[in-house]
DNA sequence: TATTGTTATACTCTATAACTATA
DNA sequence: TATAGTTATAGAGTATAACAATA
């Protein structure tokens, strides 16, 4: 009798040829393997988006690093609260508007991030393994283009 | 005074080096797209993903869909509900098994198939010229490897 | 015993709208 | 008038567990 669960002799169709597919796929399963390793420090891929801007750009505010991530600003409020329950984050009243809260990581924050940049690595160097010598690169740049792309409304 | 919300001055640090959070960023973009150009017909990514696997392999079970897309079982059932009502796809009772139902596109089906396939390819050639000659393929390349890489357990 | 479709459920992510305090 | 943070809310997507029918 025909086995009608194998997934082994499934024709795709376009699927196989269309980008946004693959890319889905590609990113389900190494988002998947990105919580794995840093489920043992609470941190999801959108936590550590975060972190990382936190990080690099102390200071800034709520509705900046949501813009820098492509995320609505009212996202971040439970973001930040999550991160600030943890003591890895700390919202400091503004100077300059003091409707604005500007992020830091703590002293705790600092370390935390640093051990967890560590255990990143770790999974990013499995599947960059994956690509030859200049593959990294370029599947990087392609990526940008097709982020960055806005194609005209019709 | 500084501009705390602009986005032209932030520092990503290592997320301008992870691939998957480069693979997040075109994902999302390119979902959009898809998702724009398809909403005449009512069809988002996931729905046109079972769509191709019916069209392509007439008779398979819901079982067997969702797990050519890696997804669960459970989810099928809205999903095959929605296109039913929709007149596109038909369940049928299998021949060979009275758990089972064997999916079909309705007549209706093929045809919207091929018209919304006409607007897929659209929304991907959009896309796809922001590849280089090569380009398309090596991508599709190592997206499968991304997809299909099982890091072992540690 | 195991599997199929189903239901109920829950959790995450994401987005929108409206409110307040400030600008 | 406009913006920042917040709240409430709602939708999509995804997953788990359990059940009845069937294998």
């Amino acid at each position: 009798m025909a086995n009608l669960n194998s997934s082994e002799d499934i024709d795709y169709g376009i699927l196989d040829t269309l980008v946004g597919y693959k890319l889905r796929r590609a990113q389900v399963n190494i988002f998947n393997d990105f919580s794995e390793h840093c489920s043992r420090f609470g941190i999801t891929p959108g936590l550590f988006g975060v972190l990382s801007i936190v990080e690099r750009n102390p200071g800034l505010t709520q509705t900046a690093i949501a813009n820098a991530l492509g995320n609505d600003r009212s996202a971040m409020v439970s973001v930040v609260d999550r991160l600030e329950s943890m003591n890895i984050v700390e919202r400091k009243p503004s100077a300059s508007d003091r409707r604005s809260h500007a992020l830091f990581l703590t002293p705790h924050g600092e370390i935390f991030y640093k051990e967890l940049v560590a255990e990143v690595l770790k999974h990013e160097a499995s599947f960059t393994s994956l690509l030859n010598e200049g593959e990294k690169p370029l599947i990087i740049d392609m990526l940008d283009r097709i982020a960055n792309h806005k194609p005209a409304k019709q």
